[in-house]
DNA sequence: GAGGAGATATAGACCTCATCTATGATAAAT
DNA sequence: ATTTATCATAGATGAGGTCTATATCTCCTC
């Protein structure tokens, strides 16, 4: 019907302020301009819209009527136009990041808080899974971005490599006689080992590991969470696999120490996922640039 | 921030058909344009609104919020154009009337009844009111039209001359030996006369026309309707002054009798009034032509 | 893979039409 | 009577929305 939304706005204006005078003003347009726009409004609706007098322009009845939609409408682009203000600001929106409760624990937990702290108004959402479900929730749209272990390969991904990480065995006091010692692989599997459950990265790595060197590495334990792992090996239930960046404190206060072994184990990286050729949220862009 | 809302109605397209070449082709416009049109609000906000494969557009977090906003936004202009057609149509609307309860009952009443079944969607007022009062009434905005006796006299009035009515004195079966004869002014003040409240204008009207003969006229029993006039005369409690059309069935059933008199009493008119340099609205348009 | 079909993006030309300036008309206020 | 508001009208102009043509990319099919 009407061709043109911009009379409505001229309309909401008029009506608004009682004046196409006033209404031009707001718009930064000319009167006649405002005239005229609201002349096509009346022609294509073949309705008279004001009543135009000495001292400006009143709504007709069929006016009143018009601008109660109108109004409503303008509302809405209004109340639009501020919250995309407010999202490019970040002082609304959403951030929705996918990883597992380690890496959120040890590795993004001060960046959240110093995200949070910059920008209140941004909900974070934090989605915890296997690197595969991971994977699924971005590609799904479900977050934002994920942080995996690398590494990653799947065209449809952008990784951006970050700090690495040196997985390691640590053991506590009861084991104290091997502190300072270096030991083989094979020396290794004498002792009861605990191993972080089956489908983790990091778990497959050390098993493919001790595999080329042909020994097979059967856990004694296994666990589902770094904290367990910790917790078991200070206890004397056996030596664990974890990664060093996550006990500093442990090995600092003592309570777990490193086995020195005389082979390197291979460090990983920490990857950030993003989809490809999708476009990044403000809010996600911040955070990687905050933690790069 | 966007000075062109017409992008609205782009985006609005695009992201309900989840393409831009849809969209093109709902709105008539070419797929470069709605292009186009997309990347300009992208632009102006400084946010991503669409991802773009190869199957068409998705919304981004972002633009999905926006369109939360403007899909209200664009529902309330289609409502908006949807009642503007009605109104023009007459299927939806109102019609705001004012004049004395004797001219819509004797008068306006059957094309009232035409109106109604023509056009049901339109809402009848009907205002009734003094001659002053519907004046007042039509200069504030509350009745679109009034229906009143001639003359008037107001400069911001457009009067529009109705049917004639010839006002006239009549009796009951009391007075049988009344019948046929013609009367003078004199003689018929002999006989106790029943007139309509003093503000009315016929009543005015007679008081004047015997003053200018120099009689006085001074009715034994004022009543405030037509109604009571007409029952008044029949039980033979008067004389009455009436309207002449309004009494066709008394008269053709016998139950009532015009007295001749031997001076002419002048004819009025039924004018209706309607605001000056006010646009009518449609429906008091088509009111006013079904009536003349 | 090679090619086709369908999507969006880009470039540049064109021409419409929204806006402008200038002025008229009218009413209210001084 | 004059000034100062208002909105309406006329005609000129140029910004920018839309077009055509083409590029680019992805998916699907053979």
């Amino acid at each position: 019907m009407i061709n043109n939304y911009e009379l409505y706005k001229v309309f909401y204006w008029a009506a608004k302020t009682g004046s196409l005078t006033q209404a031009a003003k707001a718009l930064y347009i000319t009167q006649p301009s405002v005239s005229h726009a609201i002349k096509q409004l009346e022609d294509s609706f073949g309705l008279a819209l004001f009543y135009r007098n000495s001292k400006g322009v009143a709504l007709t009845q069929e006016g009143a009527i018009l601008y109660s939609y109108i109004e409503q409408s303008q509302n809405f682009i209004s109340r639009a136009e501020e919250k995309m203000a407010a999202l490019k600001n970040l002082d609304s929106g959403e951030l929705r990041i996918g990883g597992s409760d380690s890496l959120f624990k040890h590795y993004l937990l001060p960046y959240l808080e110093e995200f949070h702290q910059r920008h209140p108004g941004i909900k974070l959402h934090l989605n915890h899974g296997t690197t595969p479900e991971i994977i699924s929730f971005l590609k799904e749209g479900r977050i934002d971005l994920g942080v995996v272990r690398m590494p990653i390969v799947d065209s449809q991904l952008e990784v951006r490599e970050s700090i690495q990480l040196k997985d390691c065995f640590v053991a506590g006091p009861r084991y104290e006689q091997l502190k300072g010692e270096t030991l083989s692989l094979e020396m290794l599997l004498e002792f009861p080992v605990i191993l972080f459950s089956r489908n983790s990265r990091a778990r497959m790595a050390i098993t493919e590991l001790f595999q080329s060197y042909g020994y097979k590495l059967k856990p004694e334990i296994e666990v589902g969470s770094v904290e367990l792992l910790i917790e078991f090996a200070r206890k004397g239930l056996g030596i664990s696999y974890v990664t060093k960046e996550f006990i500093s404190k442990e090995l600092e206060e003592g309570s777990l120490f490193e086995i020195q072994l005389d082979v390197k184990l291979p460090p990983t990286h920490v990857g950030i996922m993003t989809m490809r050729n999708m476009p990044l949220s403000i809010s996600a862009r911040r955070f990687i640039e905050l933690v790069q």
